[in-house]
DNA sequence: GTATATGCAAAGTGTTTGCAAGCGA
DNA sequence: TCGCTTGCAAACACTTTGCATATAC
């Protein structure tokens, strides 16, 4: 079923800390160096666990490591990207959001308030059963998916402010 | 059960007449104004009916209305979705592009090879079901949902092409 | 007649790239 | 040392905006 959940679950510092692992044995393998500025990006992209714009993270890394440049943290989620480390998002507002993938992580989806931006998440086994399925069906092997719904959040706040508009 | 289709499934030109129809009924209940190149855009953009982008639809349309600009055709499309007559979607290859919305169109989904960029389209009831249900579980009022799915092809060129690549 | 729409060019926005200097293996 | 990385600024690609002119209602 369904199992929402609205604060990000949080994970704990040991599935961090192997995610940290995970990313120095993929710049290992690629011939890539491991680099002061990479370690903060990704630690604080990791820590952080939420869907984040580039420019929202270089704000983060910019308290640690003031000269870090916007490059680099383009440069740095790119390579989490090509490493299967990281998912490109983008929910219509102009910007790519990033978040994580923890090892084995099953992914989950997003619910969007189209009044107030509320992201919510999910996760659910019948969608994810039959999207295997459908893919295979039509004759692919599936990647990755992307899903999101738009809708309206009943949050009495949200539904007051959409009354008064009209 | 998911149906693929490869090629656009095409609409009847009483479907593209009742689409414009639509369009200049919301037109008027907005008080903006009908024109010729509005016209144009949005007639190319209906007939053509498959997830194109801005500069594609420029193409098309200055072969009938050459001095058409880009900023006329942002702005049009702009309008449809803002009137709910286009859908904006992103596979993240740096432009948006456009699906046109038939009246009752209950929406199609689409599958990536993320080799060859080909694209597909399905569609399931048992999805389209769930996710109502995940959104009224979760307590949101479903407006539109965005599905897409990152795959490899089993296309024998695209097979091949991998192959030859490493 | 008047408010909206157009075409052009210029400005914006988010992201990528070129390059000299810096640094990790 | 040698090659990958960085920081900076400039370049980019796509999209939006300002403004004078044109046009629909």
């Amino acid at each position: 079923m369904a199992s929402p959940n609205d604060t990000h679950s949080g994970h704990t510092p040991e599935e961090l800390k192997a995610a940290m692992e995970a990313f120095h044995q993929r710049l290992r393998d690629a011939g890539l160096k491991s680099t002061r500025q990479r370690d903060v990006i990704v630690e604080l992209f990791f820590t952080l666990d939420k869907h984040i714009t580039a420019d929202e993270l270089l704000d983060e890394v910019r308290e640690i490591q003031p000269r870090i440049g916007y490059a680099t943290v383009y440069r740095t989620l790119k390579l989490l990207v090509e490493q299967d480390l990281a998912l490109p998002k983008d929910f219509g507002d102009g910007q790519t959001r990033y978040d994580p993938i923890f090892d084995q992580d099953p992914g989950h989806d997003h619910i969007i308030c189209v009044n107030c931006r509320k992201i919510a998440e999910f996760s659910d086994d019948i969608i994810n059963t039959r999207i295997q399925e459908i893919a295979e069906e039509i004759g692919f092997t599936l990647r990755r998916k992307k899903l999101e719904l738009y809708a309206e959040c009943h949050n009495p706040e949200c539904v007051a402010a959409q009354k008064d508009k009209k």
